[in-house]
DNA sequence: ACATTTATGGACCAAGTAGTCCAGAACCTG
DNA sequence: CAGGTTCTGGACTACTTGGTCCATAAATGT
């Protein structure tokens, strides 16, 4: 009976997130926005309501995509303690190349969370979510024998979260790859 | 001969980067600064030039003053461990209570670092100082049989720097003083 | 083909943006 | 006290900001 809508709501999203991404909430204009989204703005806030809206929409869908694709190889391989290797070497990677946006979710922590109670509780979510894989696969790293039992495996996965939040700022400024590499050494040692 | 300067600009300059550090660059207007400044529009301008130019200064000054009082403690301690020990300590003091705006350096280099190369430079400054003061303090340490020699000195001052930022990160979202202190215990007993 | 429902583009708004400029007040030296 | 110099407040500009609104275009079910 209606006339349908002419973008997919989700790929716009997308390309919100993107522009988000790289440019930070308040750098970021609706005139960027629409532009990278590819709507009019009479779309744009018949759709997702306001900037800031449309920013927390961003914040959640990134936690059930990109967040969710580190969060799978954490929980499913068979390796536990090469998969947390595996995705530390995915961050070094992401960081030394390209336009060096860093970690969505940290960007936001920094740029809003302590003024934006909304902004932060999605944050949070986000970061326990990685937290909890993490912790899955410690537990079944020292099960199978190949991760060290001299920390528990909360205070572990609260440790890898950390590093890898902090690999991802000093990326930010200074992409030196021999660096990150130390850094990697020296966290997946504590493993065992 | 000349009418002086109604004002200090040390003063002013510390007041701007307080004002930067809670705001953040782009969401901090010249309103704001001069308001926080408490110097007008004209003097604003005659002073610094412009409003990033005026970032520029604050980045440095705070290299000059606050991130200095971190690395004398680093290096000129006689117990080179509890020295870091301490450092981190403050970290999370200082994380867990307040406006919790994190550290100004971090704060700059995730939200400017990547599309502006003066920040950049001024950040990887500071860190680079930061990083070299963790590494006299895990060399006395190293040498005097405090800190465990299986990881080189620079290593692990890129390692510990890497932790502070990390730490910085995620207090900002969720200042949990106990998950902060299971990263602590996990980073210092890395020292051994 | 029609009527209905909805998306769309673009005009429009008030407020805020960084930055400029100048008249006059305030200070120091002589 | 006077003269020269510099600081300062605030008016001003040109532009951008997030957000509203409406007339028009377009797609559907009947």
């Amino acid at each position: 009976m209606a006339r349908p809508r002419e973008f997919d709501t989700d790929d716009v999203l997308e390309k919100a997130m993107q522009a988000f991404w790289s440019g930070g909430y308040a750098a970021t204009s609706l005139a960027d926005l629409t532009s990278a989204m590819g709507i009019s703005k009479s779309s744009f806030y018949e759709t997702f309501g306001s900037k800031h809206e449309l920013f927390l929409a961003t914040i959640e869908r990134y936690g059930e995509t990109a967040a969710e694709r580190t969060v799978g190889v954490l929980e499913n391989s068979i390796w536990a303690k090469g998969a947390i290797a595996t995705v530390f070497e995915y961050v070094i990677d992401a960081a030394s190349e390209g336009e060096r946006r860093g970690c969505f979710i940290n960007n936001c922590a920094v740029e809003s969370a302590s003024h934006d109670a909304d902004v932060a509780s999605r944050v949070v979510n986000c970061m326990t979510r990685l937290e909890a894989a993490f912790e899955s696969a410690v537990s079944r790293g020292q099960e199978a024998g190949d991760i060290a039992t001299d920390h528990d495996p909360k205070a572990l996965a609260r440790f890898l979260t950390c590093n890898m939040q902090g690999l991802i700022s000093t990326a930010k400024a200074n992409p030196d790859k021999e660096k990150l590499n130390d850094i990697v050494r020296v966290v997946l040692a504590v493993l065992g």
